[in-house]
DNA sequence: CTGTTAGCGCATTCAG
DNA sequence: CTGAATGCGCTAACAG
């Protein structure tokens, strides 16, 4: 059996007697029409199962359509999915549907990436950056389609931006161990080129140099080389003739992995994680702790007041941090 | 500064001189295009920054769009997020985008949202389902829309369907502390309404009647009662008259509340958790494990194929569970 | 309150 | 290999 075709504005507009502009002001018009004929039209549509054809829609009125892009670089992060959900939230809020596309968090897949979420008509794109130059997005951006750097600012591309306080954030959690009498603090990381775990590496030097250490690479493990594993490193820096009393981490990954490190060892070394993370608290955790589900709600009603208000300047919208002592950031120092 | 307007095919095909259906091949056909012409056409398309406009081109082909939508009722439960991912990753390639919306688990959201995401012109529907009949997509389906039923069945509509194998998995599970001696095991989850669980709490019958206990509902924790925490749920089964030797949970949120229940009791209550978690190796906790990333990338399979052969008789795929053992579930009775 | 005309940006005829 | 005409489904701009 082929498919029955779907039918249009055109066919409910002939049963309902009237014509199709009748039927388009019916379904979104703010225009009146008679309740009379609005029942027939709506009797119509129900029999011919008539709905709406957004696309075409979208393409009348100039290409302007309702859905808001996302790309993001690893949707495995429960991280960014918490975001992501913030983000479909808000826009669902405002009538907006979200378009999800990844990038395996190459740089060169971005660019194509970005393209053919574009290329969909877009009302905004949101993005969270892998490549370290955006400005390939300035033609865009010209174009009038508003574009909001999440979690990391865009490079070379005025926008919109939603950010961690991720310096302060990792500074106050540094400034609680100095005050414990903590002075070899470790940092751990993975990837350290990206913007974050470079502003919060910057806050652990902050809080340093407050009391009076410069920090050495010694107490760094910033998991560049990817063949390494955290743990590993972890195992090793404590092991080292001088080992920290105090760890802190550069986010989730590495919270987990040292975990499991200090676990191993059974070592009594404190330890403050970037990023919360489900049984934190069980475990007794202390954390730098901030709220995904805002960030991507922040980010969402940038891009939404940017539609509104193509020409305000750029803004950039800081999400808060927050320490959570919960134990393990509270061990005095030893050894 | 008025934003400049974005260029079309024509444009391109002025500047180009050539006609615009040059300018179509040049950037979709299969057709010869000449050498030099091809170039030219890019170099005018270049300078123009011209993007082919996908919601034309979709909207004259017939709305054959190349969006793929995915309903979802919670986008922040990690598993489903899995999930998520998995289909994103499938249908990138081959092409297609992920056009994803949430119903906050309500049933009367999801059909809102189903018909919102249909009206965008989408290729094919994924739908977890929360609502208890699906009939309403009959229609749809008449017109030829593949639909995917993700991880539940859908109700009284013939789709394709991907599942775990609850039954078996969790029939596993109760069978392995079974054999350990068990007798007294309870089970323990939240909402109890969802075909997932109900297909849990079926296998968990089953290994236990295979043994000729008949459990009883004094060992069922379903949680029903949403006010009621899960924790505190199982904190009172353990301190019932007649406690269970083990536990095994209807899913990973249940797990996680049951674990953080034992840990304040000090129980030496065994346990299985249905769901991998992130922690879960570290922590010694046995789970009955599954790939969600491959539930996803199936369910997109589906659809795609579906689209190529829509009269195919419907699929059902079945994604196998595992039992790991990490020592929770290895534990043999006490008291 | 309702109808008519025109055309969004593109691709599919059918011609050359 | 290339171009001209036509229309996808819908809605703005103007009528009435």
């Amino acid at each position: 059996m082929p498919n029955p075709t779907r039918s249009t504005i055109q066919d409910v507009a002939r049963l309902a007697g009237v014509s199709a502009k009748t039927v388009s002001r019916v379904f979104h018009g703010s225009d009146q029409v008679r309740p009379d004929t609005r029942e027939r039209v709506m009797a119509a549509a129900e029999r011919l199962r008539f709905r709406p054809n957004r696309v075409a829609r979208d393409l009348r009125r100039g290409g302007v359509t309702s859905t808001v892009g996302f790309v993001i670089g690893d949707i495995q992060n429960p991280f960014y999915f918490t975001v992501a959900g913030g983000i479909e939230y808000e826009l669902a809020q405002h009538g907006y549907t979200m378009l999800l596309a990844t990038t395996d968090d190459s740089a060169e897949t971005e660019r194509r990436v970005v393209d053919a979420v574009l290329s969909q008509g877009v009302r905004a794109l949101l993005l969270i950056p892998v490549a370290d130059d955006q400005s390939y997005l300035e033609g865009e951006r010209h174009f009038g389609t508003p574009i909001v750097g999440v979690d990391r600012p865009l490079e070379n591309l005025l926008s919109d931006t939603v950010l961690l306080t991720n310096r302060a954030g990792m500074a106050e959690a540094v400034r609680s161990l100095t005050a414990l009498g903590h002075r070899r603090i470790a940092f751990v990381a993975n990837p350290a080129s990206v913007h974050t775990v470079r502003e919060r590496l910057a806050g652990y030097r902050d809080a340093l140099a407050e009391v009076g250490v410069s920090p050495t690479d010694r107490w760094l493990s910033l998991g560049d080389d990817p063949a390494a594993s955290t743990r590993d490193a972890v195992v090793e820096l404590m092991r080292s003739s001088e080992p920290p009393t105090a760890i802190v981490t550069g986010n989730n990954r590495a919270t987990t992995a040292t975990l499991q490190a200090l676990r191993d060892l059974d070592s009594p070394c404190a330890l403050i994680g970037f990023d919360d993370f489900e049984l934190a608290e069980m475990l007794g955790i202390s954390v730098v702790a901030h709220d995904a589900h805002a960030l991507g709600r922040a980010a969402a009603l940038l891009a939404i007041d940017r539609i509104d208000r193509p020409t305000a300047p750029p803004r950039r919208v800081e999400i808060a941090t927050s320490l959570v002592q919960r134990g393990s950031g509270e061990r005095p120092p030893h050894g």
